[in-house]
DNA sequence: CCTGGATAGTTACGTTTGAAACCAAAGTCA
DNA sequence: TGACTTTGGTTTCAAACGTAACTATCCAGG
């Protein structure tokens, strides 16, 4: 048996590149940058934008509110994300007569013909990303990150 | 037919909760911060520290260009983390007498105490984790991120 | 040797980020 | 009606980040 292990680090069988946190993390980084490769530079937007204008390509009229619950980001990011699109003529604030605090917001000519050109270019990639999978590691995956996104919020990890 | 539709979003089917990118950003996230939620508040650590003392629990000696390579950060998020450990004497720069550039990175005592602390609380929560998939979809998960990870740096978007 | 790359790591600097404070418009309730 | 709270959204501020520039060391080729 080893020597006098008391203080070194257990021999716990934790390899980083086999640790699920890291590995879906990487993952995501990695396909999320490929993505982003491919609109970023050619028109100028980050990961924000995208996600807003994606968002609006689906829903043509949403508050900012419904943005942020279906993008998953905080109002912070949509707020800013939002002004910027606003910014360059992408989206138009149609205010809300009934409620005064929120405005729907609707892409412009403009903003309508960048989604048209962006996002066949995004299903492209994620259609070779996925032509790689078997149809069946493509539905367990699926499967897969629902649990992953359900059960995860709710393993609010218990107090000691 | 729909009157004319010619500058208004084309019906791409393009949704974002069925997006693999987005899907994949989400889960990563979710599952990031529910670890993060384990360590961050209790031991005073963020997600590149702990990536650290994961390498380094699994390597007891290591260079910070490996941790790089091994956590999959760039030098400065890792010089800073390491920067950051060093100051809380939680590991210690043994210079590396063949190549003074660089410095071989080991765990104090109260390092390895931290390690040891945490590491399993990680463990038990990818634990409970994948408890909630079934063998084979765990295989499968691991098998495509791994995939993914391969295929997508292959797909530097070729020259138009 | 020594001069011109490479390489490990740090520092400087501008950008992005999120928490918390804030603002204005709605709702609530007495 | 008029306080008090809630809600959508913006702003502020400090922390975290990445790119690029820098330092120090190492390694070739001449």
């Amino acid at each position: 048996m080893p020597a006098t292990d008391a203080v070194s680090p257990e021999r716990t069988p934790l390899k980083l590149a086999a640790f699920l946190p890291y590995r879906l993390n990487v993952a995501a980084a990695i396909v999320s940058d490929g993505l982003a490769r491919i609109y970023s530079r050619r028109f100028g937007i980050g990961v924000p934008e995208w996600r807003v204008l994606a968002t609006m390509g689906e829903f043509q009229s949403i508050t900012g509110k419904a943005i942020g619950l279906h993008s998953h980001m905080g109002k912070v990011k949509v707020s800013r994300a939002v002004a910027s699109l606003e910014a360059r003529g992408l989206i138009r604030r149609s205010p809300n007569e009934d409620d005064m605090r929120e405005a729907f917001l609707v892409l412009t000519p403009e903003g309508a013909r960048l989604y048209g050109e962006i996002a066949p270019l995004a299903l492209a990639y994620v259609e070779r990303l996925e032509s790689t999978l078997s149809p069946s590691e493509l539905e367990t995956l699926n499967a897969v990150l629902e649990k992953l996104m359900r059960r995860t919020q709710e393993l609010d990890d218990p107090p000691a």
